[in-house]
DNA sequence: GCCGTTTTCGGCCCGACTGTTTTCAGTCG
């Protein structure tokens, strides 16, 4: 059993746990445990069995999770989960969709109606049945008649962090023309740079809150109203997402927005830590728990809070409780990556294959964005659809490549070097599609899988690792495959892919595409952690392609990445010493 | 269910908003 379905059976128990009314910490104690295991690339099975390590080392499991794991391991069944599902129906699932129906009202709702469907709720509420329940009304009846629409449309799921970012700018840009906004900023899962965005937070600075709330309400895109109280508004928005608007005062700002960017995860640890100093942590500011009514003694600003309990300033990316806080407590946090530390771009494309540019337009787009390299990598033959280059073809296009080098040079004004490189696939009976004396002709190759990626694990596995070993391979491109919302990962053994990659000086890619982002978070951290060079790539189609690589950076910063640890912050002098090393390996 | 440089028992982050309530429970983030 992998770690993933593992992680998915702890948090259906929470579910389950959590409809039952069952002890909240109990149930935090499950979501922990899922969170923790979904983040751990190591397999558990491997953990439990090396000598001298056992799975409570892993912070937040017990004994009592150990042992489940290790029957989950062996047997593949948890008879607690098997009981849970036999007292918890189906449908309370679908019910808890619905916006404002938590795990008490649906209990009610399906012990005193026994409803079997979303269906029947309709009903219901239609009929005037819900009304009479103990803790409904009439209001609470047309809420969930006015949501029931909305959980049964699958339209709103997450948005891509990329599509958020759209509608976070042209929002920011709307309230901050409020004139009696002092500053505003964004918040959430937007700020920390989460792969895909659930709602949007915005804060604001003013001693005016009900004319900066109703500032959002004119806005041209702002749809209906969720919400409206003293400091906190919520509307929806472009695409159904919703915007929760929070205005507080100057002395109070950087506890909001500490507050307000999360994750959840992180603030319950920062606020525990504030209590064993005697400290409490809200919104408004940091206090005394014995003097709540003195003044606070932090609040103005993000560092002030996180100095005020012995902390470095954290960055956003970093805030999702897996250790942040004991490395900024220990002063060791990363440095982060930054776009400003990125001089290349090694995956692109061109109308030579599935690109809508020429090579000479891809060429002028990363001298505008200020690159010193890319690497031209058009699909091999065997993507067929794209019209995949041969190796005759590949060779034609590289004297393009020589020519347009020169002629770069010749004007003098150009620092950007076109490496000659080619996006080659790993064959669904292995190999590669293009002859090793080819490859070694290369600047720059990545290995990439496109087809069979429904292969059994040791199969694709097997493939991946065959293209790591080859000694013209620089880079394996999206490892996984994954395309959010949309495609799973392939079945792959990634802590071997990793193992390899750093024992062949091989690159990982996280791919920066929004779709990709592939490496994500964990599995970066992870090859970080094994010694393995990454590459943040763009997988560019267009000239406008090449803008994505901040989602790629993103992505890496998440990870913890630094600048030494992803190849194409270097020179190119030093990028070809990298691969001159693999070669030799 | 986890955890411990005050603790092996008794804690476990904190507040806004709403609706159904005469003082608070539920939901959400």
């Amino acid at each position: 059993m992998t770690n993933a379905e593992i992680a998915s059976l702890f948090d259906h128990v929470a579910d389950l746990l959590e409809y039952q009314g069952g002890n909240v910490f109990r149930i935090r104690a499950y979501r922990n445990a899922a969170r923790l295991v979904k983040g751990t690339v190591e397999s558990l099975a491997t953990i439990r069995e090396a000598a001298g390590r056992s799975l409570t080392d892993l912070e937040g499991i017990g004994k009592d999770l150990a042992i489940k794991i290790e029957a989950l391991l062996d047997g593949g069944r948890l008879p607690l989960l098997e009981q849970l599902e036999q007292e918890v129906p189906q449908v309370a699932f679908e019910l808890m969709r619905v916006p404002g129906l938590g795990p008490k009202k649906v209990k009610i709702l399906v012990d005193s109606l026994g409803l079997t469907s979303l269906d029947d709720l309709g009903d219901a509420c239609r009929a005037g049945r819900v009304r009479d329940l103990k803790g409904f009304g009439e209001k609470t009846e047309a809420m969930i008649l006015a949501n029931l629409a909305f959980a049964q449309d699958p339209a709103h799921s997450r948005l891509l962090w990329q599509e958020a970012d759209v509608i976070v700018q042209q929002l920011l840009a709307w309230m901050r023309d409020c004139p009696a906004a002092e500053r505003v900023e964004a918040a959430g899962s937007w700020r920390r740079g989460r792969e895909t965005v659930g709602d949007i937070d915005i804060l604001a600075q003013s001693k005016k809150p009900n004319e900066v709330m109703d500032h959002l309400l004119a806005w041209n895109a702002a749809g209906e109203t969720l919400l409206r109280g003293e400091t906190k508004t919520s509307i929806r928005g472009p695409q159904q997402i919703q915007i929760d608007l929070r205005v507080v005062t100057a002395a109070s700002f950087g506890a909001a927005w500490q507050y307000f960017t999360g994750s959840k995860e992180h603030n319950v640890r920062v606020r525990s830590r504030a209590r064993e100093q005697g400290l409490t942590i809200n919104e408004y500011g940091v206090t005394r728990i014995d003097d709540q009514a003195a003044k606070p003694l932090a609040g103005r600003t993000e560092e002030e809070v996180y100095q005020s309990i012995g902390l470095l300033w954290i960055p956003p990316e970093l805030r999702e409780g897996r250790g942040e806080i004991e490395r900024a407590e220990a002063g060791s946090l990363p440095q982060l990556v930054t776009l400003a530390d990125i001089r290349g771009d090694l995956h692109m494309h061109t109308t030579a294959t599935d690109g809508e540019a020429t090579l000479t337009e891809m060429a002028q787009a990363a001298i505008e964005r200020g690159l010193s390299y890319i690497a031209i990598t058009d699909h091999s033959k065997r993507v067929t659809m794209a019209h995949g280059l041969d190796e005759k073809r590949l060779r034609r296009q590289w004297r393009s490549i020589d020519r347009l080098n020169e002629s770069l040079a010749a004007e003098g004004k150009s620092p950007l070097v076109v490496l000659k490189g080619i996006e080659v696939d790993m064959l669904e009976k292995g190999g590669l599609d293009l002859p090793e004396d080819v490859l070694a002709e290369a600047d720059w190759v990545v290995a990439s899988l496109h087809y069979g990626q429904k292969q059994a694990r040791d199969r694709i596995t097997g493939r991946i690792l065959e293209a790591i070993h080859h000694p013209a391979v620089s880079c394996i491109g999206h490892p996984t495959g994954r395309l959010i919302n949309r495609r799973p990962a392939y079945d792959v053994d990634m802590q071997q892919v990793i193992d390899a990659a750093a024992a062949t000086g091989t690159c990982l890619e996280i791919n920066a595409n929004p779709w990709r982002l592939d490496l994500d978070d964990t599995l970066a951290a992870a090859a970080r952690q094994a010694g393995v060079q990454m590459v943040i790539s763009t997988d560019a189609h267009s000239t406008e392609g090449l803008d994505v690589m901040r989602c790629g950076v993103l992505q890496a910063r998440r990870a913890g990445l630094e600048p030494k640890d992803v190849a194409n912050t270097r020179t190119l002098a030093s990028l070809r010493k990298l691969l001159r090393k693999k070669e030799r390996s």
